[in-house]
DNA sequence: TTAAACTTTCAAAAATATTTGAAACATATT
DNA sequence: AATATGTTTCAAATATTTTTGAAAGTTTAA
């Protein structure tokens, strides 16, 4: 396999990833497009290699911006405008985590303890619908906070967590 | 809020969840219903309490069986199916952890692996290219451990989880 | 073996999400 | 101030995903 291919290659997957997770194949495809290329890149560049159009460039690379996972950047002499993208790997996932907390879990924290601050009355039903809803806001509550920590700490952190876990 | 509100609100909201994240709505939102049922519940009531078609009660279904959290029951004397879901919150994270390991991880990193192995010529553009899918390969496969790591302990990891990472 | 009760399949329809492209908007240059 | 260069917006078009519903399939029981 030579450069151009394996680029693709790498390209179209991260998309197709992306798609299994709720991304955008596009966002995806820009995302792993800058990810592998050694100096910014302009709008241009990123509708010709992708082969999509402006607008379409446009409002992805936007929202990839209001993720934190590529910023625009300035090259001197040159009017228009260059992106590039988090390239660390760590710092990218906590990046994608702090942004998927607030969007999602949340959200999700905030409706579990709603639904599970009903009045019950003694039905089988109403009190199994009341207990499991707590325990899985306890749960997602649990995973958020991991996050958090991950979050803070962040120093090749996933590396420490897995030796933790072995020992 | 009274119970059958508070039902509708959960389902639906684990539904729209369900997409964030790549998964049919349709599909979060019965294993929603099932989660928070205190007995089996039949295809018709799905179809009754979620209005939708035999037919995608029966496809979606059965993707929540091939996931592995939901199961079939039979019912004595019952001729129909019933269906369950796993309600042990650490037990269902597991199931997912392995199903989407297998699903997504791995293929992603053949690919990575795949890309990565490619022969440079000197040009810096390439050698980036190398560089990043080779740390990202290493760092999908940190992932991964790590979630394999989890699917054999399985003793409120999560928990234990938490407990190491604040120390 | 036939009928009844129930489930699965899948092509077509509907719903949802993405993409386009051109006009509007910005900003720098002459 | 007019023009050139570039970006954003958004309604309409397109593509993708999901859902329906009826026919085909399966299993049980008489």
């Amino acid at each position: 396999m030579e450069f151009k291919e394996a680029k693709n290659k790498f390209v179209q997957s991260w998309g197709a990833l992306g798609s299994q997770w709720g991304i955008n194949k596009t966002m995806a495809q820009i995302h792993a497009l800058l990810m592998v290329s050694n100096e910014p890149v302009s709008m241009e560049d990123i509708m010709e290699e992708l082969q999509i159009s402006r607008g379409n460039a446009s409002m992805n690379i936007r929202a990839l911006m209001d993720w934190g996972i590529v910023y625009k950047e300035f090259k001197a002499g040159e009017r228009k405008e260059f992106f590039t993208a988090e390239k660390d790997l760590d710092e990218l996932a906590v990046k994608i985590s702090r942004e998927r907390s607030k969007r999602e879990i949340k959200p999700t924290l905030k409706i579990l303890k709603e639904v599970s601050s009903i009045d019950v009355k003694d039905s089988a039903e109403e009190k199994h619908f009341v207990d499991q809803t707590e325990k899985l806001y306890d749960f997602v509550l649990k995973v958020d906070n991991m996050l958090d920590k991950i979050t803070e700490m962040n120093e090749n952190w996933l590396g420490r967590m897995v030796i933790k876990l072995l020992k």
